[in-house]
DNA sequence: CGCCATCTTGAGGTCTATCAATTTCAGTGG
DNA sequence: CCACTGAAATTGATAGACCTCAAGATGGCG
């Protein structure tokens, strides 16, 4: 995937794109910057900061809480924009880390919302994307709120599996269980153990920082996994 | 609040809406239906549904699970647009329900994409709507994955006091507590005891269906509230 | 080969759920 | 005005899920 092409494959998706438009998204992408992994884009409170288009890698936004605790909130893979939510407030809601080194392209604001006036259609297009992210984040809810960690931790598995796009039963999972565990409400001791449960019915394995998923089937079952939401259907 | 300016006054908290722009919001609102209370508005799944903007009292949205759990997503108040997120998908994303006898009128999907092609600026306002509401949502995805219970029914208190623009201390709280328990991935039984709790060390006091805060300072201090979300700040 | 982060495993404790029995309360009809 | 009723809230007892602390194993990487 080329740099300039990343945005537009994502929005290809929900739509066609004429060359307009897609000249029009391809010109917010202009500079990528590589970040190490580790690195934060963007601390928690900044006035004024842009957004940031994925381009490689893996990164996620984190909410820190004053007795240390951390949250994150979502997990960004390429293609996706980082904070987009951010853009109904004047200070970012979030810190973004990169959780591998990562290639990303700062968006100023207002040339998001240059967009907007320009084609209502990227503009509408915009708004698919954030309701789909918002989709992600209602079933984290019902995740945390509802499941027990093994149902819990193999939703997660299952989201990840299919937002990666990965044909082959396994594929890369570049996250510690820490980071895991704070995505998914739940401390990194219980992920592991959580994760050697999953292994033990033989539904999972791992190696060398891949996961992969022996039976996706048994899987989603285990974890009472609605398929329903497999397919979001069209606009 | 009449019905006809009850969408109108909240985009007019965001931005000055020019006469055109008012006359399309008011041209969604136009049928006002009544809802008694406890009455499914709309099922999980449901194809095309219309979106429903709330008039009157107060709804939720809800998941239900395989095994009878309920995840409650989000508490509408009036002057919301309830389900705004499912524009992008073609099937509901979860049931709406009436919590309190309500008015509310139902807008058609292909009403609000009118909106979108006619009004580039309203157009962005809905996205600063949706913005707004998936940050309450992150806040509840903190809530549930990183705070004790007493904490996270405090934040409840706190964003409910502040969303229905109370100036009193008192206000009127129409939520059971198995509703706010299913909104707060917790047990109707241990909202109770933390309730009693609060009101142990006096914080709160309940009276006949209205919730007082007798000391929000305090309050906000005991479950650790970060006043920085108070004040969203423009776009 | 050795280092540092990550993961694993055990023990003990805390928080919250579940079950079940009352009590309170709002609404209804006599 | 009061008794009646069903829903909601409270309270106690018990169980289970998950957390914390801490020690040891693993594994990628220079």
């Amino acid at each position: 995937m080329t740099a300039r092409t990343c945005m537009v494959s994502q929005f290809e998706e929900l739509a066609e794109l004429d060359d307009e438009e897609k000249a029009l998204l391809g010109k917010l992408e202009s500079s990528v910057q590589s970040y190490a992994a580790g690195e934060i884009l963007q601390t928690e409170g900044e006035e004024n900061a842009p957004f940031f288009s994925l381009h490689e890698g893996w990164a996620c936004s984190i909410r820190l809480l004053p007795g240390g605790e951390r949250q994150v909130l979502e997990v960004f893979l390429p293609g996706q924009i980082m904070d987009l939510h951010s853009i109904g407030f004047s200070r970012s809601q979030s810190e973004l880390l990169a959780l591998t080194a990562i290639k990303a392209c700062p968006i100023p604001r207002e040339r998001l919302e240059m967009i907007f006036s320009k084609s209502p259609r990227l503009a509408q297009l915009f708004f698919v994307v954030l309701a789909r992210e918002h989709a992600l984040l209602t079933t984290r809810i019902i995740d945390i709120g509802r499941r027990p960690a093994a149902e819990r931790l193999g939703h997660f598995i299952i989201e990840l599996k299919i937002r990666t796009r990965s044909r082959e039963k396994e594929f890369e999972l570049p996250l510690t269980q820490s980071i895991i565990g704070d995505a998914l409400g739940m401390s990194s001791v219980h992920v592991s153990r959580t994760m050697t449960q999953l292994k033990d019915l033989n539904l999972i394995s791992t190696h060398n920082r891949r996961l992969r998923i022996e039976n996706m089937k048994e899987l989603m079952h285990y974890c009472r996994f609605d398929p329903a939401y497999l397919s979001p259907g069209p606009t």
